[in-house]
DNA sequence: CTGTTAGCGCATTCAT
DNA sequence: ATGAATGCGCTAACAG
């Protein structure tokens, strides 16, 4: 059962003053006797005095809580970018409430509405692979709520966005691979509204042109991300007349299922195949073979993504350009490629 | 640039009714005019009408928010947790404030103080491996804000506590140790101040004794889980004048890097040392060799304690006993021993 | 330096 | 079925 929470009233009662007094003792407020803030202080500390937010985001109409929307939560990419925007947050002095839409765009939906009702201050989003519709994000932008992208962004939509080079980083990826004398080199990316997999899939065909390999329809297909389907392309990969001797995959999970699902074939993998993965997941470094994968600044992403939130925020007149940053990424090679 | 949020008196006005009925309207009470209801309804979606949380907490003193506080994040464990959290959260119309403090008691305070001013109605935690002192907690119970444990818990307060069959899961993995042959068994424990340390040590120690497997206390280490020192004892281990034939390491984060320290050294695993690890963690079958481990329903860890946390704020009384769940473990069996 | 007053947005009594 | 009035806890504008 809930107690009394003590209140500034008490604080005011018990010292025979006025609550005002209270309040701008705690606040901090410059005009107050030094004997007074200090006698209310000590009195507040001795009830563990918590100032309530309620009535505070009331007055002031901010709730000094930041939200983030992440598709999902099971891998460490996510949960690593959080760690990067908690810490800034934090910095400045601001909550964070997370929540995870589990790939699912009614979720997010609801996430977002969940987000409004708490009076979040500004919003930190990467959104499903299902997501083609953005009114829900569209009705922040109405209500003078900032946004920001990171990841995987929303191109229609005219906000500060995070994102790194997936293109130069997809670029690297296959030009190293046809530095190790890969010819036939496919590339299993995703859903192909997701413009992160258009940037990727851009690197690959750049790269290609540039050392004059022909491009081959057949060596790229798109899916939904769900790794249990991994299984379909893959085998549909080897089944091929020509099998590619190379896969490019849009992220590390896929290339580690990837990876798993080729190895039960018996093939050996870089000679046979090789695989490149993106992001540098945690678990790459890990299986065997240890995956060769672009690395991206996965905190660094979060943290910035919280700077340009809190830019927007401290800036009143919302008549500037949005930003798009662009983070470096870097080739890691490890023994699948 | 923060807009006006349209309030129910914006909606009155325009309706020309008072701010009661609109009131009434929206949250669906009896004695309201069907017609007046749904102009009222209508005119909200138009608006795009938002409630205020913060009145209405200020209200109703209730946040319908609850608090998480985990000690990490980078592995998948803790996010998995809060996925099945956030699960039940929802599902009862609760929100989910999550916080990590990166294994810091500081930053746990920290954390705790945070979750206390947004009104968290109630919190769920594990706490971080150096929290030795409970006043940041304790501090809840005065405020009648309840508290759940989950995983990593505090022996020494009375709350709800949501672990899992530490002791038998230690017990099936040692037990299985010795199955296989192996009779030179070591233990890097985590520290010695987590109940969680000691429930998987007895089990250690209890299929010791049950198989007549002399107890050699050189063998059994504690250290601190900073993944960086597993080298230390690994190390330590394979130094010994004796080497151990078996590891049974406090949890897969652990196993993974003693794993991969070992191959390092060319001893092969299992044959010349057999390792295993504790929560079936995600890429425990991804490495090589694939590990050993015990299992535990993650999700299901953070579903019940959200469910016992739900249970004490509905009940208003706090007088019943404080149940602690112990959820089933279960021994995979991998190729590491 | 301090007290008084008003009001943030809403649910809820008490009237009507 | 509806309106008017009250108060949740706090800060800020206005008096002293």
């Amino acid at each position: 059962m809930k107690k009394h929470q003590t209140t500034i009233f008490d604080i005011a009662k018990e010292l025979g003053i006025s609550k005002s007094t209270v309040s701008r003792a705690l606040t901090g407020h410059p005009s107050v006797h030094e004997q007074t803030r200090d006698k209310v202080l000590k009195l507040a500390n001795q009830l563990e005095y918590q100032r309530n937010m309620f009535s505070i985001g009331l007055m002031k109409k901010a709730s000094h809580t930041l939200g983030i929307i992440v598709p999902e939560f099971s891998r460490s990419f996510f949960p690593q970018l959080i760690i990067g925007a908690q810490e800034r947050a934090k910095e400045a002095g601001y909550n964070l409430i997370i929540s995870q839409s589990d790939e699912s765009y009614e979720t997010e939906v609801s996430n977002a509405q969940v987000m409004l009702t708490h009076q979040v201050d500004g919003l930190l989003i990467s959104i499903t692979r299902e997501t083609n519709n953005f009114e829900h994000l569209k009705l922040f932008q109405r209500k003078g709520i900032p946004i920001v992208f990171f990841n995987r962004v929303c191109d229609e939509m005219i906000v500060p966005k995070v994102i790194v080079e997936d293109q130069e980083g997809a670029f690297a990826a296959v030009e190293h691979l046809i530095a190790r004398g890969k010819r036939r080199i496919a590339h299993l990316s995703g859903p192909e509204s997701l413009s992160i997999c258009k940037r990727r899939k851009a690197g690959y065909m750049t790269a290609l042109a540039k050392h004059q390999v022909p491009f081959d329809e057949d060596l790229l297909v798109h899916y939904d991300l769900a790794i249990n389907k991994v299984k379909i392309y893959v085998n549909y990969f080897l089944n091929l007349k020509e099998r590619p001797d190379a896969i490019f995959c849009i992220n590390d999970p896929t290339a580690i299922e990837a990876i798993r699902l080729i190895k039960e074939t018996g093939l050996r993998i870089p000679e046979d195949i090789a695989i490149i993965g993106f992001s540098n997941d945690f678990v790459s470094s890990l299986i065997e073979p240890s995956l060769t994968t672009v690395e991206q600044p996965i905190k660094e992403m979060g943290r910035t993504a919280t700077q340009l939130l809190l830019d927007q925020i401290d800036r009143d007149v919302a008549d500037w350009k949005a930003p798009t940053v662009v983070l470096k990424t870097k080739l890691i090679v490890r023994n699948s490629s």
